[in-house]
DNA sequence: CATGAATGAGAGTTCATTCAT
DNA sequence: TATGAATGAACTCTCATTCAT
């Protein structure tokens, strides 16, 4: 029953055009937007008749939607955002912040149309905040082990999170070089604060 | 010429009008996006003809300008980001989140426009990039200015300023409660690392 | 409030065109159906753009809908239906059988319309069998006040109502000439049997 | 060449997909009409891909012209239409006028389909009148044979044939329940006018 | 016999924009 | 200033039909 067929060569061909069809989609929706990008466009692009979208889509919204399901990144952002919870925040920081930013730049594209269609679409919206929910939330986690091993004080893990990831994501958005990144990372963990440190000299 | 005219009533219900376009437009564009309204809709709205609607503006894109720039807040920006470079950090900024904060409240339908179109036009995104740029750089002054007096130990201030105005956004984007903002505030301030401090004892 | 306002120019010249295009839908619906009319070739006869019909008409199915209201004939059904119960069948009939027969020629395409779409669609069909039952029971009405009179013997009147109504129909569809009606009337009268009344003489 | 050679298995599978798919379109045209009918449709019904249709027919009208052919009725119509010239018109009508509901009862799809389409397809039209006068000049035949055999008075009998058809075709299309039936051939033989034959008594 | 990917024409509809009134 | 009839291009989507597999 659940056997995997071995798919006959025009199946494998279909996916393939499926597969073609998103790619296209996603480079011309973060480029244009969903509503700026026509179907006929799309179809010139890949070089095929308007009316095949319709056979592997139910409809541009459709589109979308499989567009965003397709280059969606959550596992990935789970993989990144879990570190060891053994290892000293001083290492695994800097690790995620530059992680993290190359993920936002691999999947720029997804994300221009996610925050684009999210301002106007209900739906999405709900899912890019239960999105950066959860990245905040794990990375949160990471932050109480570290509180809990006594290397870091207690304080609101969860804004801590929420800084460094913003933060990131806004210094993507604007097309800042990567190696604002440690000094992001120096600041969090010392804070800015003139420290009475010298007085105890 | 330049002499200041008093505006015949003609005049006035002419700017009223504009205004009651513009307005309606703000709304419409920051619900539904701008490809998302038709000029129908928004003269149905306002309750006029849409005709109308070519008198006052050129186009439908100049009508997006025309809204971008009459709801635009760099002076508010700037009212808010340039505090007297005297008062201390720890009075001032509490004061700036939350300043920000509020405008962005208040401001939210603007920057809704004006971040979904600038993912689109190339335009409006250097605007977009320009106007963060300055506020961030208005920010750091601040901080700079701080550092100069001794209270805040030297530091990349441009990145503090990025952390807290779009760490800010963010919780607005994603309708955090502002009762984190003094959270934020703090971490910024002392960081999260457990302090030697106490070995000076 | 409800007093006539003296249509203004624009509106007269408006209310032509809504009529221009009423009549040539009706045309053309009747000549090659509902589906088999496109919205380009109602243009295109009456002259306009395409896009103009839907400043008059919601949508495709709606210009069905006004059609067949505007092109109705109910008023003109119950005209006709409902002669002076005083006078005598043998007058009436004849008049009745051929005034409806000049009814269907006129409103022929009407007619086409209805029966051809009422057999998809539910609500048309609603409509139709409602009509016909109104017009059967007007008939029935008088031809019950002339058995009241004598006149006629008592009977089922609204299967005779029917066996008219419905018989001139037919007649109409076939195309076969209205001589035939008053042959119809005479054998309702008098039916096709052989009278046994010779045999009392 | 032409002699009876055993049909293969193949080729009775084939038969039997023609039939499935005759069968299957049928309901769809009756139902929605045949513009109203997409093959992607027949063949989702029947379950195979829309290409097989093509294998089976040549086109979507020809499937038309062989669901009316296939599904047509004129033998049925003849054997209820040829009874034997010697019963006596009593005992013969309502058995017509039964036999000719319940076939309209069975055969309701085509008919629909038939009136439908014949409403625009000139060529069906054709077809649809030419049945219905075969079959009002099979029932007027009849008729004559009882005027001669002076069962019944001399009259136009092709306008009663007509009469007596059309109105069990208008009771059917109307749902009327087939116990007016009797009503009918009762009105048809012995008229609707007071008879005078009291007087000779 | 059977599939379904692919086509391309054309469907209904929307919409920014113009212009005579 | 204001109207709304009119345009025409572009849009999304459907569908009968073909054909390589």
């Amino acid at each position: 029953m659940s056997e995997q067929k071995t798919p006959t060569k025009r199946e494998i061909q279909a996916e393939e055009r499926r597969e073609q069809l998103l790619q296209a989609a996603l480079d011309l929706f973060s480029k244009r937007g969903w509503d700026g990008t026509s179907i006929k466009e799309l179809a010139d692009t890949v070089g095929v008749a308007p009316g095949l979208i319709y056979h592997y889509f139910e409809s541009k919204e459709d589109l979308l939607t499989k567009v965003i399901e397709r280059y969606g990144f959550i596992p990935e952002l789970r993989r990144v955002l879990i570190p060891s919870s053994e290892k000293p925040t001083q290492e695994v920081l800097p690790e995620i912040a530059r992680a993290f930013y190359d993920l936002l730049e691999e999947k720029g594209r997804v994300i221009c149309i996610f925050v684009r269609e999210g301002l106007v679409k209900e739906e999405l919206h709900h899912r890019w905040v239960a999105m950066t929910n959860e990245a905040c939330k794990l990375l949160a986690n990471y932050l109480d082990a570290r509180v809990e091993a006594g290397e870091l004080r207690p304080h609101n893990t969860e804004v801590t999170a929420r800084m460094i990831l913003h933060t990131v994501v806004m210094l993507h958005l604007v097309n800042a070089p990567p190696d604002r990144l440690k000094d992001l990372v120096e600041i969090v963990m010392n804070g800015i604060a003139q420290r009475e440190t010298e007085n105890c000299r």
